[in-house]
DNA sequence: TTGACATATACCCATATGGGTATATGTTTT
DNA sequence: AAAACATATACCCATATGGGTATATGTCAA
């Protein structure tokens, strides 16, 4: 027995660990090749503890790998996980070019009336 | 002058915005057409002051838009924000898509074992 | 105008979150 | 063995978050 939670973690899947723009950053850099941590806390130019962190939502959501190399632990982009979330805002994609679609026709319609009605 | 930010809003952007769960089906049921915010109550089966906050952060991030209707707040879909998130993890396609067929390998391998050799 | 209806907002609450600093853990070099 | 290096973890802290209940606000119906 427990009693509800009042609220539930919100690091548990690739849609919440790739809405913090850190983690966003990581993987960005990841897509360009595996790197050790101290190549982030670099390129990103935050704390090393923060970077494990984020490291860890991401490793927890099956983002990215880790391999050790001597000292160092390597992460390496899991990009599979990103599909799920690919797949739900594809299927937006036609809402989003009808309301394009649908300015374009105000634009239009502004233009014909500089042009005398 | 401002102390430094112990943590930053989460719930300005798309991605954010769309990473609570109750925020998908609540566009995912916009997508079918506008609707009075004690449809989505009835839908989601969520209390109405809870439904009402969700909505404002969509609002908030432009992910909809409201109408007044008599007592009624019809909110409808706006899905153009969508496509910063579809942009960005289009980007992780190939990524993907290059898993899958390593994993491919993996299992025609196995296969040509499985016949000998 | 009084009451029902529809929605938003103001609270309270427990917990998750991200940043920070100090430190533990494990590895390589000297 | 000791020192340097690389990374993870354990804390602390302020604040954001999502859920909940009560209530304010505004509109329509009787």
């Amino acid at each position: 027995m427990f009693s509800a939670m009042a609220r539930a973690a919100t690091t548990t899947d690739a849609f919440n660990a790739v809405a913090e723009p850190r983690r966003r950053q990581i993987l960005d850099v990841l897509a360009g090749g595996e790197r050790p941590v101290n190549d982030l806390v670099d390129l990103l130019d935050l704390a090393q503890p923060l970077v494990s962190k984020h490291l860890r939502v991401l490793r927890e959501v099956g983002l990215v790998d880790v391999r050790d190399a001597g000292r160092q632990r390597v992460y390496r982009l899991n990009a599979v996980p990103l599909k799920a979330v690919h797949d739900w805002v594809k299927g937006y994609a036609q809402a989003w070019e009808e309301r394009f679609s649908a300015l374009d026709d105000v634009l239009e319609e502004l233009k014909a009336e500089e042009n005398g009605t």
